[in-house]
DNA sequence: ACTATATTGCAAATCATCCGCATTGGCGAA
DNA sequence: TTCGCCAATGCGGATGATTTGCAATATAGT
């Protein structure tokens, strides 16, 4: 009936495009990204770098984090885990607190939502952070 | 030592503002905010209604929420609760689940934040995206 | 009422993300 | 291998959300 899907090719731009955020635990931002490939192919463009991290999520190979702040961030860790954010520098770490299963039956009891996932954001002060918090 | 805090005035748009939040449970962005209270105060600008909203967050009167989507949600209900978004419309919901303090005391065993505060998102499709789901 | 200054409306600037399009480059077929 | 199709890229320019600068205005203490 339909067209079939179009091929998904493998290109350098993505390879490495995984490779780096695949180095790093810091939930890096399409921006953050982009610096970090260009140091490898300079002449990536930073569509491309939004384009196939898009592709990526959808595909389900990465983690588009819509966390707090107005950048989204990228993760190379799928399998389920919670967040914890700086509220002063907006620092992103995973924490590893047991994911609540309990929570999305307890959820599907009380919502006409055919309840897809659910995450957990902490928020708080990084160490970093609580040093100079009075300062500047 | 530092010069005192500057005075907070109760000006009209800030009044109107917070009344038309409280009258709705729709978490509206500040761009649908504005289109409400532009039917009482024709007059006021988008920038007010940023610069207010960031103000009442901060000063903890009204709830910004940051959820996924690209714009920002408010909420004049402040006690603690959680939320759900349909995935295909981006609706934001309460949802009645109860508050999991456990999950705060296990967060702060496992990191060295200092942890202000959590919030849970989950998210599905409502059901007016489940009828014409497969639709368009 | 008068004044000091916090706040506004407006417009222009910024920031993140997306899009159109000519060119390039994977990769299956020959 | 080479060839050719068309997915994907680099570019630069749109878009949408939010922020900011500034002169004009309005609140609140005297
Ligand atoms: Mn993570
Ligand atoms: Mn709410
Ligand atoms: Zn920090
Ligand atoms: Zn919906």
């Amino acid at each position: 009936m339909n067209a079939p899907d179009p091929m998904i090719r493998i290109t350098t731009q993505r390879q490495i495009l995984l490779e780096e955020l695949g180095k790093t635990k810091n939930h890096p931002t399409a921006c953050e990204l982009y610096d970090m490939v260009r140091k490898r192919l300079p002449r990536i463009g930073l569509g491309t770098v939004y384009r196939n991290l898009e592709l990526m999520a959808d595909t389900g190979i990465i983690l588009k984090l819509e966390v707090g702040g107005s950048q989204k961030r990228f993760d190379a860790e799928i399998e389920p885990h919670y967040h914890i954010r700086c509220c002063r520098c907006g620092k992103v770490e995973n924490i590893e607190v047991d994911i609540i299963q309990d929570i999305v039956q307890s959820a599907a009891k009380k919502t006409s939502y055919d309840i897809i996932g659910h995450h957990v954001e902490f928020s708080g002060e990084c160490p970093d952070c609580q040093d100079g918090s009075s300062k500047i």
